[in-house]
Parts: C-alpha cells; sequence; structure tokens
DNA sequence: TTTTAACACGAAAACGTTTTCGGTCTGCTG
DNA sequence: CAGCAGACCGAAAACGTTTTCGTGTTAAAA
C-alpha cells in the first residue's frame, strides 16, 4: 500500500527543500520559473494534494463544520442537511454528521468527540430527552471553548448562538385560520407533549387562531401524544390515542397535525370512522415531506422550507467563524432568523 | 475567545516536560504516583482532551470514515447512512457525509475533498451520472493510494473493493412470483433505464419470474423511466408514462415497481382509470420506506434493510482498515456481501 | 566506598504543512 | 574594486501529539 506523496518526498526527489517545493506550487515569487515549473510538473505527475489534516492542525483550523442531530431519517433533518451541504461545499467547508437517536448520552459524547479539533463549529438541533431533562451543560462548555454553535428548529432562548427556527406559532395559526375559513367547527389539533419546543409553539398557534375567531378552546380536543418510546407498538398507540379523540368529539371537522405523522395517521382512522377526506373531515399537517405529496389524498401542509433553514444555519456559522478570524473578541451579538413557513393546498382540504 | 488547553500548557503550568504530561495522562509506570496524580487533577480540572488533528497527523489515521451518496432525501440511503454511523460509532470512528447529488463532477470534487488525509476510507453508492458515463477513474485511484472503498447498493463489478449489495434479482423475483401465485396474468413492470445497475437487475429478476411461470414478456408491458432529470415536471411526466402503460395494456392486473414513488404513482393514476388496489390491480414495490409504511393502501414491499447494509458495509471497512495495520500487504481479495431482501405482505396485494 | 540498577523525568524526532528569516550567489552601480 | 540590490533558495519554527532514547538521581548491592 502505497501512501500519498508528500512535500518532503518530491523534495527529495528534486534534490530542493521542502520550503522550495511549498512555495513553488504556491507559485511564490520567491522561485524561478525553472524550479518552479520542475516542481508542478512533478506534483501533478504525483498527483500531489496537501494533507489537509497537517493544514489543519498548522491552521488551528479543520474547515469541517459538525452535524448534530436526532436522526437522519427524517425528511425534515435529510433537507437540513442537504442545505448545510449545499453552502459548506460552496464555502469550501466539510460535514461531519452526528446522529443523537433523540438520547441525551449520545448528544453529550458526539459532541464531545467532535469538539477536540475536528471541526469549528456546530450545527444542531437537540434531543427529545435533552430538551426534556433540560440539561444544556455541555452546550455551554463548548461555547464557553470559544465553538461557535448554530441550533436550528429545536432551540433553547438561554443558550448564546445564532438560531434559525421556523414561525411556528404563525404557521400554525395560518393553517388552523385556514380550516377555520374552509367551514371547519370542531377542530382538533395533535401534537406533541410540551416539552418539545416546536410541539409547544405549534399547539399556541393553534389556541391563538382559535381565539382570534371566538372558538373556545376544549381540551379534548388537544391530543399531545407520548412518543417517549419509539418502538414497534408505538404507531399501534398513535392510532388508539387518535381513534379516542374522534370517540370524545364525533362532531370533529377538522384536524391539525405537528407533523405528517400523525396526519396520514388520522386520516386512517378517520376512514374507520367513515369520514371522507376533505368532505367530513379536514386535515393539515405541519412539515411538507413525502408522505404530504404523495399520500392519497395528498395533504395540505405548512412547509418550513428545511433545506433553506440548513442553507441559512451554515452561513450563519461559516459567517461567524471567518469573522472571528478578522476580529479578535469583540462582544458578541447573536443572531435569529426566522424562515417563513408556507402553506401548501392539496387535496385533504377543500 | 480561548482555546482549548493542550499539553504544553500543562506541562508549563505544573512545570514539568510535555513528555511528563502525556505519560501521566495515559498512566505510565515511567512516572511517579506524585506527579501523575497531580497532572491528572490539573487535566480534568481543565477538561483536557486530547487534540484529535494531531493524533491523525501523528497516527497517520483519522478514525474517520467518508461516505458519498448520491442524496439524503431518500429513506433508503438515510437508513443506510444510520446504519454506518451505528457501528462506526461504536468502533470509534466518525462519519463525514459528501452528497454527489447524482453528479459525476461532484462525486470526484467530493472524493478529493476527503481523500487527502480527512478519512481512512470510503464508503459509497455510485451516482447515476457516472453509472452511465461509466467513467470509473476516480475509484480506481482512491484505491490505488491505499485508501479503501466499499461500495453499496450501486456498484460495478469491475472495481476492487469490497461490496455490499441486495439480492435485487432474487427479491424482484420473489416480488413477481407473489404476484403471479395471487392470480395476476398480466404484470407491468415500472424500472428505470437499464444503466443503473439496480433498476436493470431488478428488471432481470422480473423477467425471470415471468420466464418460470411460462409467461410471455411483452415490451409493451416494461415501461423503464427516464430520470435524467429529477425536475418538477417531473412527477408529471412519470404520470403520463405510466398512464400510457395503463392505456396500451387495459387488461394489466399487477404492477411491480422498482421503487415506492414509481408505486404511488402507479397507483394514483390506475384510481383514475378506474381500477381498486388491490381488487382489480395488485402493486408491489421495492424499497420499503416511509410511503409504503403509511401511505393508503399501505404497499406490500420487498425490503432491502438499508440499515443492515449500513452496518455491515462500515464493518466491512474497519475490519480491512484494522487489518491493514496488522498485516502489511497482504494479497488483498474482496468480498461481496448480499443482503436479503424479504417480502412484507400489506395492503397493495391480495 | 564504588558499582549498579531502578526510578523519574526530559529532549527530540516524527507526522505534513506554511512561513519567516537568513544566506548565498550574481550582476550592477558608484 | 567595494558595495549593494535583487534573485533564489534553505533552515527552522510552529501546530499538538506520542514515543524512543538518554540522563541524572538515589538507593541497594558488591
Amino acid at each position: 500500500m502505497k501512501r500519498k506523496i508528500t512535500l518532503k518526498q518530491i523534495a527529495k526527489e528534486l534534490d530542493v527543500s521542502i520550503s522550495t517545493v511549498s512555495k513553488a506550487l504556491r507559485n511564490s515569487v520567491e522561485i524561478s520559473e525553472d524550479t518552479r515549473l520542475k516542481v508542478q510538473a512533478f506534483a501533478k505527475l504525483y498527483n500531489y494534494r496537501p494533507n489537509n489534516i497537517a493544514l489543519s492542525l498548522k491552521n488551528r483550523k479543520s474547515n469541517t463544520i459538525g452535524i448534530i442531530i436526532p436522526e437522519i431519517v427524517h425528511h425534515f433533518f435529510s433537507k437540513v442537511i442537504t442545505g448545510i451541504e449545499l453552502v459548506a461545499n460552496k464555502r469550501g467547508y466539510n460535514v461531519i454528521v452526528g446522529l443523537s437517536n433523540e438520547s441525551f448520552d449520545k448528544e453529550v459524547i458526539n459532541m464531545q468527540m467532535l469538539a477536540n479539533g475536528s471541526i469549528d463549529g456546530f450545527i444542531l438541533s437537540i434531543a427529545k430527552e435533552t430538551l426534556q431533562q433540560q440539561d444544556y451543560h455541555h452546550f455551554k462548555e463548548t461555547i464557553n471553548q470559544g465553538m461557535p454553535i448554530v441550533m436550528f428548529d429545536r432551540v433553547i432562548n438561554e443558550i448564546p448562538c445564532d438560531k434559525v427556527i421556523v414561525d411556528d406559532v404563525r404557521g400554525s395559526r395560518k393553517a388552523v385560520e385556514k380550516l377555520i375559513n374552509n367551514g371547519c367547527k370542531t377542530i382538533g389539533i395533535i401534537t406533541t407533549k410540551d416539552y418539545v419546543s416546536v410541539g409547544k409553539l405549534r399547539t399556541q398557534g393553534y389556541l391563538e387562531a382559535l381565539e382570534d375567531h371566538k372558538i373556545e378552546a376544549e381540551s379534548s380536543l388537544i391530543l399531545k401524544v407520548d412518543d417517549k418510546l419509539l418502538s414497534e407498538n408505538h404507531l399501534e398507540s398513535l392510532e388508539n390515542e387518535i381513534s379516542n379523540l374522534f370517540e370524545t368529539n364525533p362532531k370533529i371537522d377538522g384536524i391539525f397535525a405537528v407533523n405528517e405523522l400523525y396526519a396520514v395517521t388520522a386520516i386512517k382512522v378517520a376512514r374507520k370512522f367513515g369520514l371522507e377526506i376533505p368532505k367530513s373531515l379536514q386535515v393539515i399537517s405541519f412539515t411538507d415531506g413525502v408522505l404530504s405529496k404523495h399520500s392519497m389524498p395528498s395533504l395540505t401542509t405548512v412547509s418550513q422550507h428545511g433545506q433553506k433553514i440548513g442553507e441559512k444555519a451554515a452561513d450563519l456559522l461559516i459567517n461567524r467563524l471567518e469573522q472571528e478570524e478578522a476580529i479578535e473578541e469583540g462582544e458578541e451579538v447573536f443572531e435569529t432568523v426566522v424562515i417563513e413557513t408556507e402553506l401548501i393546498e392539496r387535496e385533504s382540504t377543500k
């Protein structure tokens, strides 16, 4: 197994010094055209490329971004990664991915693994377990060590860092208003427990929309799904909970679900109750993924523009990284960017 | 912005040499218990962690795996990544992701960016454009430079490396046989152009199944979709092509699709033709993703076990990396692992 | 008392770069 | 002919580790 060629080897081969080779390759004026061309030709022949690791060590900069997300088998998160990767590559950065799997411990471990020189900064969305335990010391420590973080989607206000979020409240409100304007009188919501920040916000949007239209909110119409265990029977228990919702609210004619899965499951259950979509029940879901687009009927959704979120997060992070090089310790001020949601109308509403 | 603490700083602070600090932290017997404990306490206090980059440079090993895939917003690929990440982390490796976006150039660039010390080996699935152009020099070069590659799903035989594939032919054959046994007489296939290796193999499985049951294959029943442009109107043209299929084959009563999207689109189109699923038309698709599970009717699919593929690929790569350290240049022999598919029956078949 | 061995630690090289600082020529000016 | 500028190149430091080898001290053995 032959290793990649190094400056040293080229130098030896051509009987010049390492410095000369380095300079020749970077077109330094210090080097005569003769040797410059000679070196360059040789380097090209042997397909020389500078060793990234050595560069990282020298420059104390890896040009790599660390991403920590709860899971990757998820339309929204993979869209975000696509966005991050896009601008990262464009700006000369690589992307290294860690999955927390919604676990606090894995989140901490993953961050530790990466925060030792491997990366220059983090882009992350917080694990549910972390949100529940409200233990944020690992974020604070990383920031204290001078490593910038950009949080997206699931964020916490008390951490001083840039953030990219979605206007969850407004998005949800628009969705519920749409249902109201479409004639729905009894609108249910299928959401998560409150510790998931986005779930809470979307519930809030739902409540605000009702209030705006003088509709009394009823607790029986609010289903907060406990998805602590994403086990195999999760789907089944979800269906049961939704069945319950329909049984206790026979007059229900509109549903707002905070994610696609809840929405399609609701539709599935509704069918069992003999409800026709969208005639007798209209459904809107948050998150515009494959399911919304391709299930039948296709879902009216609030699109989050995951890719745009990723792009913006990457830009924020890289900007900070490169500004840090220039300015040395100006008082930092952090930005929270809100990416607008968009209501995409499809067949599940009138 | 304070940097992370280094051995040098600890050494200075404690008035010992760098070597002593290093040895103390690694519990060397050369160091007296006194200084050992002193150093360790200090290191713990300041939360010292060895710099990964420096270690990589010294050991000429980054303990990082590079993944190159065509896209990440794709159930199968993200499942594979999950699997890779799982065993990589367990075995002390990180994972760095590059997206080729099905483009040859981006594939090449991405590999060059990573192959300069950043990673120890590749796990990849080939871009469609690369398959089409049949230009594999970048794979050969990386291998020649001593960097192992493991290919999965979309592979090429002529490249000497480990491979993890799915028994596409058998899986497809089983699926089509299922349709035949369920009473289908006129079975169509919606597949890709032949340059996509897996598409070709799945088509082959379809043909073999028909032949086994003495059914004559008809070219009008074989739809090879050209998805060169994944543009916005792609879905529309897909629907048109499928409409065509139904029109020219009014007696069609079974469909085998090589991916989920083709399957659900086929169902959508079939509905327009007044066909009921699974009563008058049965559908089986390859790839068991969210769509299959949650669309209505849910799809009978050939599951590829993407996560298992990822796990296996990572194991193969890491095994090779760590064996390389031990043995120096034994004649290499490469392995091709076949992950069995599984037919998952749902509502789209009788 | 001298030799030896164990013990504790430090110097330095190495990984592959880039860059600063000198140094050695050559040819030219005064 | 002395001095000098410019052209061209090399030595060495630095990034943060680990590890080999050397060295000095002390206590035990001869």
